[in-house]
RNA sequence: GCGGAUAUGGCGUAAUUGGUAGCCGCGCUAGAUUUAGGAUCUAGUGCCGUAAGGCGUGUGGGUUCGAGUCCCCCUAUCCGCACCA
């Protein structure tokens, strides 16, 4: 279509999406998860999400809003990098390729993207922001009494006039030390307890190890011991890594839930990601003068307790174990180490060792066995655990396979087969807390810790700290020099720290990252971190970067932020819920609480766009030979199945010519086929390359155009779900844009009238108005798509031509279509681009002033219409003829006999 | 195992949120136009039945004058978490 190309063109030299702060007009900000450009391009699904911001965006602008809808390239990360290790090419070289080219293709979508707002996660300009708020990040710690984090040098003051002790902090260890001690250490010392509480913090930790990708990961990279990326598998490893202080955030970002409209499956991924447990951590004496500290939301099962349990990684371990016991031991953590994350999951047979230690339970002074199993996670709670097996499932799976004794706490249960798992009944067994209900018991048996000093009440979360650095070239410098073996951040104003040259981007043979490989990689002659940041780092502010993007003074201006504050909608896919969505979280509040970001969350609202899937077909070819069977007929023979590019099968049948020449081997191919067609196999899955289901929105765009592809996509069904691309149905919306630019010509000459319309025309336009505007404003675009058919259709009826219910017309159409409607726009004779003008708002009052008739029963036509009676009863049921109702008529002839009133509204009509 | 979501014609879906189920589109059938194909236009199209009529929103129950919609029991599919104490 030529249309499309010269209102393009005509656009972005009008700089008609360009935005501005204006303090006349109220802001929306609308934001598209910005994409991650692959070789691959773009395929008809990427669309779909900035097909319905797009409408959004142009939409609200009609409205009257000062819309802000910006566009930019996640660019830093590993597909690039594992490119540049294949081919030797930079992947500088190679991102730069493929942003120009998805670049390309998004500008044929006809999108209102304020291009000059783009940002790029790798170039220098922008990381120089995500490293400028790594070393906000490395400079604060967190305090549990203000909930907000907290610059470190007030943390080394309080060190400095009364020591540790009226510090609450998160922190990696708690330390105990007055002020004297603090000043009588060594700078390294200092600075080594100072690590403890920074927010961004370098550890040894257990990290997630990926040795086929050569990195670390963070938790929501790796499912199911597998990395997300390439499927490699997963050790765990203490490792000495970077990590951010996310867990401290924990209950904030669980509360922050409750202030958002996001949909509440993704609220529950996020609150399951977090995983908050109220409990307490109970003491348990060992006899060494030690004590065993365990995490346990049970406390009223305490006197069922028949041994206690730890992690083999726990360092309780080295306090318990006897003498006689620890070859036994040393051989059976030497063993779990040799299973891999995977394997435990994959193998959950019963392991576990006695410690030869006791403890003693502080509730009923009974002494019972430690045993050492990789049951209990290290990671999670105190990495120690005590065992209740008539009460816990895998307590009980335990305490049968060794034969350790089950002790059932809750009157009348039945323990011999299986455990009393749930959370009800009335306790017995257990001296004071007998004859109460669980619940009572778990507030009575806290109560009793808490007074007696047996322990603490507390909250554990699911949710652990980000480890934040990565073995890799491809991401952002740490701004950080080590000096005598610690970290020190290098000062602000020399960033950005740029990404330096490399002559490989393979790890070096002694094991050092790409970085290592970099000539003058110093500060003052000392090393420079030769880790960069992984991913989600660039990813996590940039909301923020684009109110403001060509900054250098700061990430973002105070005039920018307090207009711009955060997005009012945020539409992507659900696969971030717990990586960027949880970490763009902590930042953001992070940033807040040093006075950067300006609200609590960055996304008001989030739409989750469904997935578009591949229709592949198949085709069976009879083994051994270069004969293809039809589908009905493949039973009949040995066939295998192969991929056929969807692109050469319509409606399922086989274009057989273009199938020989789709590939040579296919040249010679017979086909068996059934009537006289060859029939394809299809099945949906997701749209790849390798599976030849991918269908390109350029050829669409070259077929149909793209305002044809922008409804179709919309027309498909609800946004947010996901659902299989069949290009068949498009033909009917390409239809209707046929059908719509004929309203407004006679032959190929443009011709409205000026004439007055009906009632009937303009109960016709506004019926139209008010349904699209409810539609978009619900994000139902499927059904504002279809209202639009039926406005078409029934104007047709009227064989309406003119200008006062068309020119409306086009403006409410202009989102979904912007390039027809710019096009009408014109050849109605207006200079200015159609964003300018406004949506025709719907008059609710219209339908009631100008007709004695009201609609009833509304399914797409009106079915009936009548008189609206009220008459109040009070909530009673109540039958009767209505004075006028012999007078009315409905629309087929019939008249009405009896209507029912209900609260003055009529809830039935007996005919 | 825990939690969440979904289920409507041959297909994608819709239903004024408790009021004539199936709008809109695809597909299909018939007709018109066209040298043909494509395109376009007209009519029809939930199922059974020649018809009158009957049956229909995954299954079974319930509330209601009235249920796709609300409540309870199943079933299936999808998603999240999962040895989390």
């Amino acid at each position: 279509m030529r249309i499309e190309e010269k209102w393009q063109k005509y656009w972005s030299q009008n700089n008609i999406y360009k935005t501005d702060i204006d303090k006349f007009k109220p802001k929306y900000y609308v934001l598209d998860m910005f994409p991650y450009p692959s070789g691959a391009g773009l395929h008809v699904g990427h669309p779909l999400g900035y097909i319905a911001s797009d409408i959004y965006s142009r939409y609200k602008t009609l409205k009257g809003f000062n819309v802000l809808h910006p566009m930019g390239f996640d660019a830093f990360g590993l597909p690039a990098e594992q490119y540049a290790i294949e081919t030797g090419q930079h992947p500088e070289i190679t991102t730069e390729k493929n942003i120009k080219r998805y670049r390309e293709q998004l500008d044929k979508l006809g999108f209102c993207y304020d291009w000059d707002r783009e940002v790029r996660t790798c170039s220098p300009e922008y990381y120089k922001w995500t490293q400028w708020a790594f070393i906000r990040m490395f400079n604060s710690y967190y305090c549990n009494d203000a909930q907000q984090a907290r610059p470190v040098s007030e943390l080394i003051k309080v060190f400095e006039t009364e020591g540790s002790s009226c510090i609450n902090a998160a922190c990696n260890e708690q330390c105990v030390f007055t002020a004297n001690e603090w000043k009588a250490k060594s700078e390294k010392e200092q600075q080594e307890i100072l690590m403890n509480y920074r927010i961004a913090y370098l550890a040894d930790t257990m990290v997630n190890w990926c040795a086929t990708l050569g990195t670390v990961l963070a938790n929501d990279e790796v499912v199911n011991g597998l990395s997300v990326r390439g499927g490699f598998p997963v050790e765990q490893r203490k490792m000495r890594q970077w990590s951010l202080r996310v867990s401290a955030y924990a209950q904030r970002l669980l509360d922050g839930l409750d202030t958002i409209e996001w949909t509440e499956s993704l609220k529950e991924t996020q609150k399951n990601w977090i995983g908050r447990s109220e409990g307490a951590e109970i003491r348990f004496p060992l006899s060494g003068g030690d004590s065993l500290t365990v995490f346990t939301t049970r406390a009223d099962t305490i006197f069922g307790v028949t041994f206690m349990v730890l992690a083999p990684e726990s360092e309780y371990v080295a306090k318990v174990v006897t003498p006689e016991q620890k070859a036994n031991v040393d051989a059976y953590i030497e063993s779990t180490k040799k299973r891999t994350e995977r394997e435990r999951i994959a193998d959950r047979r019963i392991s576990g060792v006695f410690s030869g230690g006791y403890a003693v339970n502080p509730f009923s002074g009974e002494e019972v066995p430690v045993w050492i199993s990789d049951y209990v996670l290290a990671g999670y709670g105190t990495g120690a655990i005590m065992a209740v097996p008539a009460h816990d499932s895998r307590d009980y799976a335990f305490a049968k396979h060794f034969g350790l004794p089950i002790i059932p706490i809750i009157e009348a249960c039945d323990v011999s087969e299986e455990s009393f798992d749930a959370k009800e009944g009335i306790i017995v067994n257990s001296g004071f807390l007998n004859g109460l209900t669980v619940p009572e018991g778990i507030r009575k048996a806290r109560e009793y810790i808490r007074e007696n000093n047996l322990g603490t009440v507390k909250v554990n979360y699911r949710l652990r700290d980000a480890i934040f650095s990565r073995q890799r070239y491809w991401g952002e410098p740490f701004p950080v020099y080590y000096k005598d073996g610690m970290p020190y951040n290098i000062p602000e104003e020399l960033l950005p720290l740029v990404l330096p040259e490399v002559d490989k981007f393979l790890p070096t043979e002694t094991g050092e990252p790409p970085l290592g490989r970099a000539k003058n990689w110093t500060y003052n002659s000392c090393p420079l971190e030769l880790g960069t940041m992984p991913g989600f780092a660039g990813s996590s502010a940039y909301y923020l970067r684009y109110m403001d993007a060509h900054n250098t003074e700061a990430l973002v201006s105070k005039e920018a932020d307090e207009y711009w504050r955060n997005v009012d909608l945020y539409i992507g896919g659900t696969e971030h819920a717990t990586g960027h969505l949880i970490y763009s979280r902590f930042w953001n509040k992070f940033l807040y609480d040093i006075g950067t970001a300006l609200e609590h969350e960055p996304f008001k609202k989030l739409v989750n766009q469904g997935m578009i899937q591949g229709c592949s077909s198949f085709v069976y070819r009879i083994k051994g030979t270069n004969t293809f069977v039809s589908h009905g007929l493949k039973d009949r023979y040995d066939t295998s199945e192969l991929h056929v590019d969807v692109n050469i099968v319509n409606n399922n049948i086989l274009d057989t010519k273009r199938f020989k020449l789709w590939r040579p081997e296919y040249e010679t191919a017979e086909f068996i086929l059934e009537d006289n067609e060859y029939r394809c196999g299809s099945a949906v899955e997701k749209m790849s390359k390798s599976l030849y289901n991918v269908v390109n929105p350029d050829d669409i765009v070259v077929t149909y155009g793209a305002d044809t592809l922008r409804l179709y996509e919309m027309f498909l069904g609800p946004i947010e779900q996901s659902k299989p691309w069949d290009t068949k149905g498009i033909d009917g919306v390409h239809r209707f844009l046929r059908k719509f630019w004929r309203l407004f010509h006679h032959g190929d000459e443009f011709f409205v009238s000026d004439e007055a319309a009906t009632g009937e025309e303009l109960k016709v336009l506004h019926k139209t108005i008010k349904k699209v505007q409810a539609d978009i404003e619900s994000f139902s675009f499927n059904t504002a798509v279809s209202a639009f058919m039926i406005c078409v259709n029934e104007l047709i009826d009227l064989k309406c031509n003119k200008r006062a219910v068309l020119e409306p017309l086009t403006v409410i159409l202009s989102p979904f279509a912007p390039h027809i409607a710019e096009e009408l726009w014109h050849l109605f004779g207006k200079t200015e681009s159609v964003v300018k003008a406004s949506f025709p708002g719907y008059d609710e009052s219209f339908l009631v002033e100008n007709s004695f008739e009201y609609p009833i029963s509304f399914n797409g036509k009106t079915r009936f219409k009548m008189e609206l009676p009220l008459d109040d009863s009070s909530g009673q049921i109540e039958e009767k003829v209505l004075a006028n109702a012999q007078t009315q008529k409905f629309m087929d002839g019939r008249q009405p006999k009896k209507v029912i009133v209900v609260k003055g509204k009529i809830v039935n009509i007996v005919v």
